[in-house]
RNA sequence: GCUAGCGUAGCUCAAUUGGCAGAGCUCCGGUUUUGUAAACCGGAGGUUGUGGGUUCGAGUCCCACCGCUAGCUCCA
């Protein structure tokens, strides 16, 4: 007999060969109908598993378990991963010579790569649904069976699945015995769990089919990665996909351009954003914000150039690292290009002798100077003299980062520790080329302009630097209502060599970020490997009001820089000591940021951000000149107001201003001209006008202004069930 | 960058198997003088992303390039 341990506490006997099923049946027989998985000493097993195979060798104590129904959210991950097996049998079945890849699930679904010679299409999806539906039908079900390595290679091999295959040899080697699930004739290599039949899918649909890659290696095979979802009620299906459909009605380069807010030009170039007069008022807005926040937290005004040196770059070490996501550097001699290929070339070890001799003669033609190059020479000889010609001519980087320039200004002069910590803020635009496929609207764009700012400080001062940060970080994000967040702690990797830097920094820098979220009792996930080369960062994953997570501010620890550019302050024993650096961008970029803005309020900005925000609507032209008078108070108040002259009625520009989510509409006619009032009408509450003394209305309306306050709220969005993730962890 | 799909007026979209490039909104001119989600009449607006090709004839078919979208990869 063994001990098992339920939830409530209580501790129940059963068979050495007990499953959760026979659990659960010894509970209920509606709750054993009822599960669809269950968590066996803190991991999610089948039903059927036996209960003792879920213990650590030597372990005897009682086995805790819990059992999953269509209410926990693990259970949601479990029932998504076998649609996938069931979606990847019913795809099995209609086309010829499938191989199977991954089918993990997804935060909001599930996908499974395929590797197949048919082209999967969206007018598939009907058909692939309607095999699905069969299956689920027919509720056959999932049985879990394990193979020693040896056999499972030929068993794989039996039903060509190469890619099986292949992920068993490298993937994983150190796996003695392998598990698959069969469902009728579909058999899959995988760890699962699983439902315990088909039955248990009530509701399933595709939704997309895109490529990918084998194991996500660009240079991989090429899959067909078909998406879907599932749920186990066609409620919560139609709740997700209506959240779907809102997300997309909240598309900011539709409502981008549906409301005169940014363009982005092709004759101007992929990437680069355009702030019409709209959406720069909103980007002006949130500027001035932040500036008056900056200056109250004692930071610093700075502008600098938007290019520089690419020797400043290399010494960052920006230039190498990123070379690719670089604008390619502008040469100041017609032959600097060439020079740089040649240098390239060599410095791989592709340069043929031929092709150094064509460089040779070339290199004259474009009035370049070689003459000290060292033909017979040893590669670094070469390499070396060339750069002594780089040297001599110009070279410079649209700047992909602001640091290295702050980093000067820090350097111009001496500094004391008396002077620290030293804040250097700039709106500072920045250019990078972005892979052309990564480019989205306003979310990722090659020209950007960060709310960035440096903190030069010693390294007693760094956490107290960071927690002044992250306040300053809180603050701005709640005062636009994004006040429901996660932090992300980016660490790195100790086992991979990508990092600069000393251990001794690394360990320094990471325990005290650490240190400080804990303090403020933030609660942040440690992620591994994520970190920026030089230094371990907080990430600000904000969530908008329908429930989507976006990356928005960001705080960098950096001991890299300092060493680089040889950083010095004089510290109280009148000796050198080296400060430590701190990136930090609350918004992250004002691209993004407002991009993100535009999502969140579906371009129905609050009376402090919105480029209109009064209209001013007169009932007929009678009214134009009490309507000046009104708008030029408005305006002396330092509202952005105007007049809609226009001789339609005002039904049509009621419609008009409503359309075009004017916050407040002040309709004036004769009532309001003999009286000096206003007729309120405010875009949220159209019902309830009011007729005002117009000091009255410009000084509610100034209020509202000042408060920064946030009325709108978000159509309320069904929550999404919350779901593990699974990531690949269910592939193995 | 890769795979797939797409590109028609400022915007949203039509155009049968290859057979005269069109509508609504916006814009401009006029009429109307209005009390809370569209007053009426008229007009302008196009080398169908660019360049080649096939064809008697190309928005439609083929090729190359540019751009957009989704996903992959990347993101200092």
């Amino acid at each position: 007999m063994m001990q098992v341990q339920l939830p409530d506490g209580s501790i129940k006997e059963y068979p050495d060969n007990a499953t959760s099923l026979d659990v659960a049946e010894s509970i209920g027989p509606r709750l054993a109908k009822a599960c669809i998985a269950a968590v066996v000493n803190g991991k999610v097993v089948d039903l059927k598993r036996e209960l003792r195979l879920c213990r650590e060798p030597g372990d005897s104590g009682p086995v805790t378990v819990r059992l999953l129904t269509d209410r926990d959210p693990e259970a949601l991950g479990v029932l998504r991963h076998s649609a996938a097996h069931v979606m990847a049998r019913a795809v099995m079945r209609l086309f010829p010579n499938v191989g199977l890849a991954f089918g993990p699930t997804l935060s909001t679904g599930f996908y499974y790569d395929f590797d197949m010679p048919d082209r999967i299409r969206e007018e598939d999806f009907p058909k692939i649904e309607a095999e699905i539906g069969k299956l689920v039908a027919q509720a056959e079900p999932f049985d879990r069976f394990e193979l020693p390595r040896s056999e499972a290679i030929g068993f794989v091999a039996d039903l060509k699945q190469e890619l099986k295959a292949e992920h068993i040899q490298t993937g994983l080697a150190d796996h003695p015995t392998l598990s698959f699930y069969r469902q009728g004739e579909f058999v899959d290599l995988c760890r699962g769990p699983h439902i315990p039949d088909a039955g248990r899918i009530k509701a399933v649909k595709l939704l997309s089919v895109a490529a990918s890659h084998f194991k996500g290696d660009a240079g991989g095979k090429s899959l067909q990665r078909l998406y879907g979802t599932a749920f186990f009620t066609q409620k919560d299906l139609d709740a997700h996909l209506a959240q779907v459909e809102e997300a997309k009605r909240r598309d900011h380069r539709v409502l981008g351009k549906q409301h005169a807010l940014f363009h982005i030009s092709q004759e101007v170039g992929p990437g680069l954003c355009l702030w019409l007069p709209k959406g720069a008022t909103v980007r002006g807005l949130l500027e001035d914000f932040i500036k008056a926040e900056l200056l109250k937290r004692g930071y610093q005004p700075v502008y600098t150039p938007h290019i520089g040196r690419v020797e400043m770059y290399e010494t960052s070490g920006h230039f190498p690292y990123y070379r690719d996501s670089q604008f390619s550097p502008i040469f100041g001699h017609p032959a600097g290009s060439v020079v740089d290929r040649w240098i390239t070339l060599l410095e791989a070890g592709e340069l043929t002798s031929q092709k150094e001799k064509q460089f040779v003669e070339f290199a004259p033609l474009l009035e370049a100077r070689v003459e000290g190059y060292p033909l017979g020479g040893l590669k670094d000889e070469k390499v070396a003299s060339l750069k002594t010609w780089q040297s001599q001519h110009e070279r410079y980087l649209l700047k992909p980062m602001n640091c290295p320039h702050h980093v000067q200004i820090y350097k111009s002069q001496q500094r004391s520790y008396r002077d620290l910590p030293v804040r250097l803020a700039e709106f500072g635009t920045v250019y990078r080329h972005e892979q052309s496929g990564e480019l989205n609207g306003m979310l990722r764009v090659r020209g950007l302009t960060q709310d960035d700012a440096h903190q030069f400080c010693t390294p007693e001062q760094v956490e107290n630097e960071f927690r002044d940060t992250v306040q300053l970080v809180q603050f701005v994000l709640g005062s636009l209502g994004l006040d429901d967040y996660r932090v992300q702690l980016s660490l790195r990797d100790p086992k991979s060599d990508k990092y600069v830097g000393s251990d001794e920094n690394w360990q320094k820098a990471e325990a005290s970020l650490r240190r400080v979220l804990e303090e403020m009792k933030l609660s942040f996930e440690p992620r591994e490997g994520e970190a920026a080369f030089y230094g371990p960062k907080a990430d600000f994953m904000v969530r908008d009001c329908i429930g989507r997570e976006w990356q928005l501010g960001t705080v960098q620890l950096d001991y890299n820089l300092p060493e680089r550019f040889q950083l010095e302050y004089i510290g109280t024993d009148n000796r050198p000591h080296r400060p430590v650096m701190i990136h930090r961008a609350p918004f992250g970029s004002m691209e993004r940021f407002v991009g993100v803005l535009i999502e969140h309020f579906a371009a129905a900005f609050p009376l402090w951000l919105a480029p209109e925000q009064i209209r001013i609507l007169p009932i007929s032209e009678k009214f134009n000149d009490y309507a000046a008078q009104v708008e030029q108070q408005l305006k002396a108040a330092g509202f952005r107001a105007t007049t809609d002259l226009r001789s339609s009625k005002i039904n049509g520009k009621v419609r008009d201003a409503q359309l075009e989510l004017i916050p407040y509409m002040l309709v004036v006619g004769r009532e309001e001209a003999e009286q000096g009032t206003v007729t309120v009408r405010d875009r949220l509450d159209a019902d309830h006008q009011k007729k005002l003394p117009l000091a009255q209305a410009i000084a509610e309306l100034s209020a509202e202004v000042h408060e920064r306050r946030i009325r709108q709220k978000a159509e309320p969005a069904k929550p999404a069930v919350a779901v593990v993730e699974g990531g690949e962890a269910n592939e193995y």
